[in-house]
DNA sequence: GGGTTGATGTTC
DNA sequence: AACATCAACCCG
């Protein structure tokens, strides 16, 4: 019932990607619980973006914990991510998937597909069903200013999580930095890709 | 089912 | 040039 406040998300990255799994994402009247998420560290993890992204370490120093990172990838997709900060470990979030609860129509209506798995089962999917946008880039998701509508709403049973390896990525790719929800059929793609050297790349190069 | 590929634009 | 993706398409 109670929704996440501030000091949740002022701990170590990887404990808040873990205990999200299970929390309530309440998005304008849109909602699901989050079964599958990745962390990034702000230090020693190449894969985040702050490790290549000046703006990503500005908005890490400028913004509070609890704080959406959404950013635009592949051209097409907007990706949702929390700020930790705080405590042992900076980090962002990455939300990756939901099971939805409410505003399906909604979610069904923006995404064009009828069947729920295929509602919020990836980053750029959930966002679309949510209606997630660049310009809400920077809003609180704790606390009293947050956005009408918005929250995070703390499990009512615990959840058992699983880990994996990250999804997606070319540098750290073997963290276990992924957190799922087990055995939840709503999670995003099945494991984590290694991505092999390109032998012709290598043989093509002067 | 699994593997492959094209669409698309921002950041550095 | 790389990219924290997705869906359509092939093949079987």
């Amino acid at each position: 019932m109670a929704f996440l406040t501030r000091d949740f998300f002022e701990s170590d990255v990887l404990t808040v990607a873990h205990d999200l799994i299970g929390v309530e994402l309440v998005w304008q009247g849109c909602s699901g619980i989050i079964v599958d998420t990745e962390a990034y560290a702000v230090e020693n993890d190449l894969a985040c973006h702050t490790a290549t992204r000046p703006s990503a370490r500005e908005f890490v120093k400028n913004n509070e914990p609890g704080t959406a990172y959404v950013y635009f990838n592949y051209g097409m997709y907007w990706l949702f991510n929390l700020l930790v900060k705080g405590g042992e470990r900076d980090g962002l979030i990455l939300i990756r998937a939901l099971d939805p609860q409410s505003g399906i129509a909604e979610m069904r209506q923006r995404r064009q597909k009828q069947k729920l798995q295929e509602l919020c089962s990836g980053p750029g999917k959930l966002a679309l069903a949510l209606g997630i946008l660049g310009q809400h880039h920077g809003v609180p998701m704790v606390g009293r200013a947050k956005p009408k509508g918005c929250g995070l709403r703390a499990p009512s049973e615990p959840v058992e999580v699983v880990t994996d390896i990250r999804v997606g990525i070319s540098q750290a790719v073997d963290f276990p930095w992924r957190f799922l929800a087990r055995d939840n059929p709503h999670v995003s793609v099945k494991h984590g890709r290694v991505k092999l050297p390109i032998l012709k790349n290598a043989t093509t190069k002067e």
